[in-house]
DNA sequence: TTGAACGGAAAGGTAACACCAATTGCACCA
DNA sequence: TGGTGCAATTGGTGTTACCTTTCCGTTCAA
């Protein structure tokens, strides 16, 4: 179904919004550097419609900055709308790929254990006991070591969180956390048999929510969350892709692990395309 | 500067991009529900190029879908880009802007402790300086009882520890809270003079920031958000405009304060031209 | 030196057109 | 009755041509 709108759906205009995008996002473009019009529609072959459209979604996330007489002018990255999917898509495929891994992730640990918190409050009676039965189900697979099911529950078991926490900002990063998951066992980044405090941390979390025990959800959850922040830290010194990162080999290897592990929903209907101008780079999260 | 782009630069499509949006997160053009160019054409008196752009703005903040042969679709809530700044507005100038409300503040007290563990790692020596200064100066303030200075100081503290983060996402989160905080304040919600524990804790945020203590920034700052949290938990019960709020004075009365405390940046050029549907219902945080 | 007027560059907007994809409905056959 | 397939219709997609509006840079005069 992807494939079909791939070819067809998809629109001549979301080629060059994405060409743009990457070398705005890139840095290609710097900010202050000048576009017109006819040069997109002469570099692109298209019509001057078709520019305009894309230039009008460039502006609508605070790429562009459009201004009669003058042209269509790159702004700073402080102007950005930097919580776009497509706008952090971008940055994750271009060079400073790092440090947007790290803004995610950084995100994440925030965010986290106030949504178990909310979650306790908010949550419906299904949602409290299916993540009762998914902390149970984790520990009956984490000691069979069923590796790619427990994975696969435990995606459920954070996305579940983050849906349940009736914080619609926060189910909006669920997206971004079952690929930070996936990515890590995927690549075998997960200890060959998940520890016993993390599955008590699951059931810690998973028990406040169903009784209701907001504190008690968050606090387990901050706790779970204690390994990710270990990783992280040593990870805060810029750093480019050319030196060696600083930080663990976990975040590392999730970064630069081809085929890419997780392509954000708005770009996925023309990723199987193969017309990524950094195929290599792709890669993240 | 934003008047003048006010009745020049504004552009055809963004009235009707400011009506629809508003409209589709009310809910008055629930998900589902069909719109046709023709009908955006003669609904705002504009040519078919107009209209389209501002479809495909719609488009990419996922409010809407296009189909050939079907029109132009209200998708769910689900699929929008919540964290678009248009949207956040939109959604705060409608009937569900306590649940926007809401969902703002808990991101805030989710994101402020890591930003300040994260400046304490970050921040340039400059902001070091500027933060230590600034506490020094709120408690001055505070002992004097200068509320109104003390509301700009500790606006700038508060937007100071997100930007000087290093994460561009804690960053875009600066204005938000800014105008929380400004808000508060403003209807005259703050102690008559800030109570000691507040400066202490300020103190301590600055300090741990000035000499790289993260967990300890961290932890004073989730002190510090602890009034607020106690103010929140209460209203995570969904409610109507209709019903009485069930949570603390403070926050409905910065819901419903008139004129509106904060208008975002993107919408301000737009905004003193009164063409606001819903004018009373614009106030907000 | 300053400032007012002017030309032109580039975006903004309109209109009319051909095109194409998908839906709908009808006809036909099993 | 029900499923298959063809064809008409509908509504977005893309192109082109043309005009309007803004405002930057230059130039000319006080």
């Amino acid at each position: 179904m992807i494939e079909r709108r791939n070819r067809s759906g998809a629109g001549l205009h979301d080629p060059i919004l994405e060409k743009l995008g990457m070398e705005i996002a890139a840095g290609e473009l710097p900010a202050g550097h000048v576009l017109t019009l006819d040069g997109i529609q002469e570099r692109f072959s298209v019509s001057r419609t078709v520019a305009r459209e894309a230039m009008r979604i460039l502006e609508s996330m605070g790429l562009v900055e459009s201004r009669r007489r003058v042209g269509i002018t790159v702004r700073p990255i402080a102007d950005w709308n930097v919580f776009d999917p497509k706008v952090i898509w971008w940055r994750l495929s271009g060079p400073d790929r790092g440090a947007q891994l790290r803004t995610l992730t950084e995100l994440r640990i925030a965010v986290e254990p106030l949504a178990a918190g909310a979650a306790a409050r908010a949550a419906t009676a299904a949602q409290r006991a299916r993540v009762v039965e998914l902390a149970a189900l984790l520990r009956t697979l984490g000691e069979a070591a069923d590796l790619a099911e427990f994975m696969e529950r435990d995606v459920e078991f954070h996305e579940l969180l983050l849906q349940a926490s009736g914080n619609e900002m926060f189910g909006a990063l669920a997206e971004v956390v079952a690929a930070v998951l996936r990515g890590r066992t995927q690549l075998g980044l997960m200890p060959h048999k998940p520890v016993p405090e993390a599955m008590d941390l699951h059931d810690a979390v998973a028990a406040a929510i169903a009784e209701g025990r907001c504190a008690e959800a968050e606090t387990a959850m901050r706790a779970l969350l204690v390994e990710v922040r270990t990783a992280m830290l040593p990870g805060l010194v810029p750093w480019s892709p050319r030196d060696p990162p600083p930080w663990s080999t976990t975040l590392w290897r999730l970064m630069s692990c081809d085929p890419p592990l997780w392509v954000p929903r708005c770009c996925a209907r023309r990723f199987p395309s193969c017309a990524l101008p950094h195929p290599t780079a792709c890669n993240l999260l």
